[in-house]
DNA sequence: TATTATTTTGCATACGCTTGCAAATACTTT
DNA sequence: AAAGTATTTGCAAGCGTATGCAAAATAATA
């Protein structure tokens, strides 16, 4: 049942005309008479003959494939990036090959060169970081490497994020106005660029008008361990009346600690804000207020950026920034009122 | 600075060997001598040389890539599945071309066309049909389907599905056993097998009890059109006081209408059971009884298929369904004491 | 040690396509 | 109509690798 592979020369020799031509027909850049286009295509949908994409990488040297590394696919901002990456890069004529960077899988690293191993002509480390060395491999095969919601301080690299130093001010702006006087932060994994700058933007807005964190834990970007961390923190002495934590996802654990397993009310006891706008947090159940990622942006930008990196090599990296605005919800209260 | 890349035949010049021994060296199982591979390992790594897996699937045939094509990454289900398919698959030394078959995009036939360019050696639909003649072509070729959550009259087609009959009768039993009365459904897209095998196996179950749906509406697996659905069916003249949803993500955004536009209490007043078991259904806020769909073993079923259709290809299509527990939780009452 | 069986190695070809080059054809211009 | 210019076409080489075949090297056996 298994028909042979219909090449170029098969559709070559039905529409009488040379396999180059056959070639030209189908490369969007090259030269054909209306006439022997006419003949070619009737002869390969005859044949339902496609161009192997591959063999034709192996002569241009360009695959068409972006590889892009995972991590959190239960972090649902990814998810959506995801979509939005492969979409926008199939209207381009490029496909993405996904790696997953989980946990038992051995370093970046490795994953990185199995996904040089497939010619791509890009990659897109989504919240991954890189080390220098794989860095340099990267570069000196000219194959440009974009960051993906993370920065490093190594400035070869194109790095997309949202602005999140400035989105830590918005936080801690937006809790001060509402009254807020014992303000918590609940950190995401301190490896991370994005935490580090959402906490760094957020301390340092409240040290702007006299205040300090209350409080601190860290949640590491995972549920259990932001539950953990709300126990820990609202069962203290004196509980905060505002809480910042560092992603959405960990902000739904917080609060459902707090509302499930301590009885306290949101907001009117404890304000929370998160980071991200993920789907679920503008549903009526969480109704959390929280710091926007524009994914069409980030993802709009990230891919003009590879293009343009791909098409030429001289591009020099950048490091973009996205200001995403403060959604407010009714996680949060904005008068002092109410307050205990 | 763009380095030249690196090829078997300058190892092979390096390490004093023909480019056929690094070749035997790098290729599994071709044999060569302790001696020669020591020496082209050594050149290898030096060189930093790493064989070019698209050349090598020009000649094997083989690519080691896997398509899917996935259609919606809003509903939780899929991120899930995703990210198990690619780690299966990444630990067997296969990758994921990612397709997106969205709304915007042309028919699921064109997205296949494009995998197929890229010499898959196999493709997974994940919740999507393909047309009979797009299926012969990817037969002839010898590219094993496998449908993902989705079964199709087709019996050339392995199909991975959990049981939705048997889940949908689950469910009515259920929730009749909880002494419910008037019950009701929201379906998904009617075109799905999943939707109408969950609601044939629910239907049929309410029927040996000598019931029938109360009421009944369409939410196509959107949350938005759930909404509306849940809208319609909740400010009726008599309501039901239990509805079965036909995915969680939208009982999710049921439970919300019925909550907090109508005021209604669940599940006190009314019952809601989902499908799916995505891992906010467990989260306290919405702690939604749903029949779980066992993502892990569906995938390892999935990819313990194909790998063996790519094996051999005389292997023939199955049809695999697996079952999957009702999960208990806060969404249903179980006795009808504080029913209305 | 001579002979045979086994393994290793290099040569050369092929995978399906693109592309530079020169020949052939088509179209302009005077 | 001839010369010149622009376009199309086929030829052939090559992209980086795997692999059948026969020669060479090694191991096993008598």
């Amino acid at each position: 049942m298994v028909t042979k592979k219909i090449t170029s020369l098969e559709v070559a020799k039905l529409a009488g005309v040379s396999q180059s031509a056959v070639s030209r027909v189908f490369t969007p850049g090259a030269s054909a008479s209306k006439k022997t286009e006419e003949k070619v295509r009737k002869a390969a949908t005859e044949l339902g003959y496609r161009p192997n994409v591959l063999a034709r990488s192996l002569i241009t040297g360009r695959s068409r494939i972006i590889g892009l590394v995972v991590a959190h696919l239960d972090n649902y901002f990814y998810p959506e990036a995801l979509e939005l990456i492969s979409n926008s890069l199939q209207k381009k004529g490029y496909h993405v090959l996904v790696f997953m960077a989980s946990k038992t899988a051995g370093s970046i690293d490795d994953v990185v060169d199995e996904i040089l191993d497939y010619q791509v002509d890009g990659i897109i480390l989504a919240s991954v970081a890189i080390s220098s060395n794989l860095a340099s491999r990267c570069n000196a095969r000219g194959v440009p490497v974009i960051l993906f919601n993370r920065s490093q301080d190594d400035d070869r690299f194109s790095a997309i994020t949202s602005d999140n130093i400035l989105g830590g001010q918005k936080v801690a702006r937006f809790l001060i106005a509402g009254g807020h006087k014992r303000i918590a932060y609940i950190a995401g994994w301190e490896g991370a660029s994005t935490q580090r700058d959402r906490e760094a933007g957020f301390v340092e807005e409240l040290k702007q008008h006299g205040m300090s964190l209350h409080a601190r834990e860290v949640g590491n970007f995972i549920q259990d361990e932001a539950r953990q961390a709300a126990r820990k923190m609202f069962t203290a002495n004196e509980i905060p009346d505002a809480v910042f934590v560092a992603s959405d996802d960990m902000s739904f654990a917080v609060m459902d600690v707090i509302r499930f397993e301590l009885g306290l009310k949101i907001p009117e006891q404890v304000s929370v804000v998160g980071y991200d706008d993920v789907p679920v947090s503008s549903w009526p159940a969480y109704d959390l207020t929280t710091v926007r990622q524009p994914a069409n942006r980030m993802v709009a930008e990230t891919i003009s950026m590879i293009l343009e990196c791909i098409e030429n090599k001289k591009t020099k990296p950048r490091q973009i920034k996205i200001d995403g605005p403060l959604i407010m919800r009714g996680s949060t209260r904005i008068s002092t009122k109410l307050s205990k």
